[in-house]
DNA sequence: TGTCGCTATGCAAGTAGTTGCATAATCCTC
DNA sequence: GAGGATTATGCAACTACTTGCATAGCGACA
């Protein structure tokens, strides 16, 4: 249900293709929600279906035809009606944390060496948020006021991101600890 | 994958029943990674049927019958060659944050309830994970070095309910000046 | 004495998400 | 001028997960 409302919410900011969107989504939505193009482009089929999509076909020259799908009324609608609702609670999906709970079938080498692929990740992660931060207050005030809501979601993206970090370190540290 | 091998790694712990399980998990795995009983059964049955966990039956008098699973030597090794494989990254899934991405068709009073609502259930979680963790600390010391690693993973999943919490304040904090 | 919650297991049908592939033109680099 | 990345869309088959229901005895509460 999750993906279907994101895919509203940024049609509603902004009409677009669905490869449009993609992109859109890895700029925004990525970071609290995850979905592959094959996702995104069904669940378009499936919106402008159910009637709330309109979508016009723009000829381009050279590349394959853009689909540009906007909201209809009914659109608009539903979106309101799905924000006004109470959000399920999260679903928490770790998939190095069940490993680092069976990690006493690793040596502590091969535990050093996932840790820090995956510090090396999530620090990737954090520059990328970072990036993206800085580039919100270099937008105009009047952006800022009208996106601010918007942006909070990235804060605590950035906030998560240097938790995780602070945790992966003192477990370094801990491995270092028990092995002298 | 992720939910095979967390059973595989309860089950290597401690032989139980499907039920058994189903309660160990919401102790310990649920705080990073969720499932229901029926993804628990089904699971239990795909794995006997590789014939990675053996099943006795064991009778119990008033109540149903158990069916207690317990790895086989292919379980283990199976579970071994999982654990030194890297792990994929995490995918992140919250419905929340794409509702405050939609925010603007709620009034402020609305969007104060549910993050209202959200902070609460966030607290409660971290006062779980708190007791759990002082559960933990009152173990005896040859036990607490024998599971040091399997508790790191509460370690995090405190400090990000931390994080979640502080950064819920300020938005309200947020919300309130942009008010008055 | 009725119903609520707990222990204990499971089926069936549905929705959501993944993986692998396919097409096709254009732009850029070597 | 060959090969690869980018733009643009999509099918098919699969796996994972959810929802709703069913069964069935026991203990506690009111």
């Amino acid at each position: 249900m999750s993906l279907r409302f994101a895919v509203l919410t940024l049609l509603d900011i902004e009409p677009g293709s669905g490869y449009d969107l993609k992109r859109r989504f890895e700029r925004s939505v990525s970071y609290f929600w995850s979905a592959s193009h094959q996702q995104m482009y069904r669940e378009l089929h499936k919106l402008h279906g159910e009637g709330l999509l309109d979508c016009t076909e723009q000829p381009q020259e050279g590349r394959p035809d853009k689909k540009i799908y906007s909201l209809t009324g009914a659109g608009r609608m539903a979106l309101a009606e799905w924000a006004a609702r109470p959000a399920a609670a999260q679903k928490i999906r770790e998939p190095f944390l069940i490993q680092l709970f069976a990690g006493h079938h690793l040596s502590s080498a091969q535990l050093r060496a996932e840790l820090e692929r995956h510090l090396h990740e999530h620090r990737a992660m954090l520059a990328t948020y970072e990036a993206q931060n800085q580039r919100f207050y270099r937008r105009p005030q009047e952006q800022q006021q009208r996106l601010w809501l918007a942006h909070q979601p990235l804060l605590l993206g950035i906030e998560t991101e240097k938790t995780w970090i602070r945790w992966a370190e003192e477990l370094l540290e801990k491995l270092d600890a028990s092995n002298h």
